[in-house]
DNA sequence: GTGCCTCTCACCCGAAACAGTGATTCGTAC
DNA sequence: GTACGAATCACTGTTTCGGGTGAGAGGCAC
């Protein structure tokens, strides 16, 4: 019997997947709760196997508090719920221990397939919902000018901290080029300093 | 009909995939390569589906083969394929465009149920890779000192590319007081220059 | 009220980064 | 064979960073 919470600010829609769910065998309605808080409160003395949890709600948002769930009880389950399908969101709710996400207008097999799915430590995006996350990935992918193998290497060891000599050192050339591949980073990568580089390079991934 | 097309260096796996799949209704054998190049090869005339692909191969590994086979055939969906359960190489290859994961040992079940899911546009992840891509964030997220309020704006803002004097007019502080606080970063972070902080803050979200 | 931390400001100094300019070698592509 | 980019090296400045040190004001805890 899987024991389902859900916390949603929204009581139609608790309403709504209570009685989706009431009556499906192997799952059982454990509470809810409109906020943050009141959610924490309930945890206190009650538990759950999954947890439906809004990504958008007053105070603390689901984002927060499925980080703050995960940590107080690691073994409870996280299902990402949202009216809206954004990217961005769905990433940080997954970075923050999420185990899956749909969303709120999604049929009764899906919502049903998604619980089991959870409960049964598998990962479980609907489809639509994967797509964004995908089209959300592509996106976010700056088109970057090509770097050269050089200027790679030298991107790496600048971000693990080592000076221009001892880069120099490090793969035998002289302090000069390194300073010259250096420079090269910042003009090809349109940034004016140490900091934006490693920035742009850590978030795209440039070595 | 879900054509289904298979990379794998171990003849073994490519057979007793196949045994396992053929047969099942709804789902076709769209062809096998041994490497990265014969897969790339096969695409350039036909077509599938859904591609379960290795996730180490001699030669070009999965992880690049799955950056390029979405980059030049952005509808077929790949499921990632692997002997060992490795958070790390998982979460690569999700970024490089995967639809889901499983492991080699897995059931017919859970074999099936992923072709299915990702074929429909889920993203899927059977339950021990699943366990393994939450352990791997845990354990990724290394235990950091906290910054107070003050240093985390003034990381946030060295990251932009500002430079003391212009970060220290941007807040209203003393050039002296945003060098405290930088100084401060290195120390508490335990790194050398401008470089390592803004790598280690990037990579663990500090601002 | 005595610690402890945060935030603030200050100065010195050497090292490193950044800007500008220019040059040679080498391979590859057309 | 020439045109181009990558990779190499060189010099000169100016700016910024990073290490060390110190100190005063305000908040909070015990």
């Amino acid at each position: 019997m899987i024991r389902v919470f859900i916390v949603d600010d929204h009581p139609v829609v608790i309403e709504g997947i209570h009685s989706l769910i009431q009556n499906e065998k192997g799952i059982e309605w454990a509470g809810q709760a409109m906020n943050a808080a009141s959610c924490l409160g309930f945890f206190v003395n009650n538990t759950a196997d999954v947890v439906l949890m809004d990504i958008s709600m007053p105070g603390m948002d689901g984002v927060e508090l499925c980080a703050v769930m995960k940590e107080k009880y690691p073994g409870i389950v996280i299902l990402g719920l949202s009216t809206f399908n954004q990217g961005l969101y769905i990433k940080k709710m997954m970075e923050n221990g999420a185990s899956g996400y749909i969303l709120k207008n999604s049929s009764k097999e899906e919502l049903i397939n998604a619980i089991h799915a959870v409960h049964n430590g598998d990962i479980y995006f609907s489809g639509e919902v994967g797509k964004a996350l995908t089209e959300y990935q592509k996106y976010s992918k700056k088109e970057l000018p090509l770097l050269t193998s050089r200027e790679k290497e030298v991107l790496a060891l600048i971000a693990e901290g080592y000076t221009n000599p001892q880069i120099a050192e490090k793969i035998f050339l002289s302090p000069f080029t390194v300073d010259s591949h250096r420079k090269n980073l910042l003009a090809k990568l349109n940034v004016k300093n140490t900091a934006m580089l490693i920035k742009l390079a850590v978030e795209n991934k440039l070595f």
